[in-house]
DNA sequence: GTACTTCTGTCGAGTGTCAATCAAAAGTCG
DNA sequence: CGACTTTTGATTGACACTCGACAGAAGTAC
């Protein structure tokens, strides 16, 4: 134990001595396999370079734990047809929660983050985390029934909250809007419902995770910005979900503006992004220019209704969020960059707004190969996120090995 | 060698085939001293959860190749006194070169990033590569003497240049102030001196792996801001370096200030950073105010002797620098900012118009543990981090696996 | 049907690791 | 000085993972 521990944190590699009295390679190849192309051995002797009769051994060790299922034949190429298997994505299944603030989207989903059963509900955060948890738990619970899966059938539960997280602990850290929910165990809670690996993430965080996985998964940088009441982001750099020292990365809401606006914000602060462009700040904008817009919903309507006036703020709150998101660009780098949160579901004119301001005040290294995209996974990319937290440390090298042990 | 590299963007696990037939430990081991710290045979079973005859068999191989060393005895708990081993630097060499715009330093480090022989010279960067690189060629094979050390002793070649780098072949890409550079194979064309690998990385990506490695090594997250006549960052986050997705990341100089500032910067837009804050732009204001200061240098000096418009303007380059740094301490949430470069070296009034700027308008999650901190390793954080891109791949658990066999 | 190609399963050999044992070395304690 | 403790080295058999070679299975080509 302690061994896995150092060497992660030194240099990520080798196998454990407990790792050595299991096959090694099963684990490796089921990675080779896990995009869900259907393989034969010769293809994956091929890519590892591990000799035949290996391969087929750990092929059937997969085939026997039914993490990897038949997937027919190839026609053959002169000789005898290979039979081919693939990635089955029904193995396991997972549970993925992802808690907003005033409601909760809770799924039960395959390994392939494909919702098998879901549901969303109102729920309010500020009822405290042994009410909402609880909440969940039944539901998950129906969910599960509904899906013909049991607890124990999970590979893990995956959970995205609305605050920072300290991620190795799944404990909250002072969160702004999660009265009572500081530094609770969130894991240690659901464990009495689910007797698998519990993971908790901070939710743009989840989305990110989500958009990546089902839509992106080649990219190795990424940005997922969500813009709601409030403006945050998920940052993927190297192919890995970046949390900074404290669990608070990704917070673009209280970066300044680079207008010298001086609207004030919550934070104390003014001319933060989150008091010029979030869902609010529009709002707030509109009902001065002397629009009926009391929150969101009727501000979204009213853009949707497609009024000139209402276009032309949202546009301009979209190149107020690009303004920002030109310095992360610059800092970054990144390959894609999604746009998610009910701000972006306004329409085109805030995305237009938004690569307006990246594209005429990034550098042209860094945006030359730059996409600025809608989210693909819209309402679901948390739940979505939630699941492939499970699925990105359950389905690893070392868990897979122990899975099939 | 598929294998590895399949794996290692899969998930950085598992040894390969050719690993098998080698002492897979050994590697692993070795990892546990690289820190310098003495251990007996006894912490290391305790910490590996290896059987003491494999520990034994083990160092006795690292022993063998000189990469650890004994290091006496420890005092008898009772019994025995246990012998004790730690890190050899001495075992290999390292060639650390850190091209700048003007100049060059070049330095024979050990494994440790200790210099052995070093130099500085003046050299143009836009006399081209072939150039450029035959006179560092010419000043290395010097060094490698006046250390008593030859190429085949060198466990590889780190440099670092003045622009961004596509890491994975070492070639620069669109460097803005190194013409003739673009694309030009830097390894292919040092091989013909020096045998083993060759690792290129842009000069602030260097110094911030440096003054990493050698000040903060447990750190996860971390900035180094480079002040000169750009302004630039290397950004390490959850213990990694960060390229981006062009190697083009950390490029704060052309970050919009948050006030609103319309300064002209060479880039074509306004209010950047390196317009306002860089070296050049500070002694432009000086100028302005009516100091005779041409340069860097004159500029450094007016500053140094006290004078207290210039620590007023210097004071207020930090603060530009800090608004620009509060955005990315949200964003990223690191644990220690390294400020280096040419302007830091102005005094503390720098640092503290940076401190108050980045204090003021970060988030205090985020910046509750957050140090801001001047270079330690000054002009040598290039160097040493060059002779750290060597180190972190080379000492890796598969080379020195390799090493061995 | 026969020859050929390609895929697949089985077996023994080689190697790394473990657990256990014995013996020697080098201290401490009474 | 002798008894005890702890470390170290050497050796052994057992086990797991991998490899390479061989033989059998299942197609195609003539």
């Amino acid at each position: 134990m302690a061994y896995v521990t150092v060497i992660d944190e030194q240099n990520s590699a080798a196998a454990g001595p407990a790792a050595n009295a299991l096959p090694n390679s099963a684990g490796a190849l089921f990675q080779l396999l896990r995009d869900g192309t259907p393989r034969t051995r010769s293809d994956l002797t091929a890519m590892t370079g591990f000799a035949r009769s290996t391969i087929s051994a750990r092929v059937e060790e997969l085939l026997d734990s039914s993490l990897i299922r038949p997937a027919g034949e190839n026609s053959s190429t002169g000789g005898r047809p290979p039979s081919t298997f693939s990635f089955n994505p029904d193995a396991r299944s997972v549970l993925a929660v992802d808690l907003g603030g005033t409601h909760a989207r809770i799924a039960v989903t395959d390994l392939a983050a494909r919702v098998l059963a879901e549901k969303e509900q109102e729920l309010d955060i500020t009822r405290g985390p042994v009410a909402v948890l609880d909440a969940v738990g039944a539901i998950a619970m129906e969910l599960l029934q509904e899906a013909g899966r049991s607890p124990e059938d999970l590979l893990g539960v995956g959970v995205g909250v609305p605050g920072p997280v300290e991620f190795a602990t799944g404990r909250p850290m002072s969160p702004p809007i999660m009265p009572g929910w500081d530094h609770f165990d969130i894991p240690g809670h659901l464990r009495q419902w689910f007797p698998g690996p519990i993971m908790v993430d901070n939710d743009v965080n989840a989305m990110a995770l989500g958009e990546h996985a089902v839509t992106y998964p080649g990219v190795a940088n990424m940005m997922f910005v969500k813009v709601a009441t409030g403006i945050g982001s998920g940052i993927i750099s190297d192919g890995r979900l970046q949390h900074g020292a404290q669990g608070a990365a990704g917070d673009l809401g209280h970066i300044a503006t680079p207008d010298g606006d001086t609207t004030p914000c919550t934070c104390g602060n003014s001319g933060c992004l989150e008091a010029v462009a979030s869902g609010p700040a529009i709002a707030a904008q509109l009902r001065e220019s002397g629009f009926d817009v009391p929150h969101h919903a009727a501000m979204l309507e009213l853009v949707r209704s497609g009024d000139l006036e209402a276009l032309r703020t949202v546009r301009q709150a979209g190149r107020q969020v690009g303004s920002v998101l030109a310095g992360c660009v610059n800092l970054l780098n990144p390959s894609v960059i999604v746009i998610g949160g009910v701000v972006s579901t306004a329409g085109e004119h805030f995305l237009a707004g938004i690569r307006e301001a990246v594209y005429s005040r990034s550098l042209p290294l860094a945006t030359q190969h730059l996409r600025i995209v809608a989210t693909q996974t819209k309402a679901r990319a948390g739940v979505l996120g939630a699941s492939t937290l499970v699925t990105g440390h359950g389905l690893s090298i070392e868990n897979v090995n122990r899975l099939i042990g």
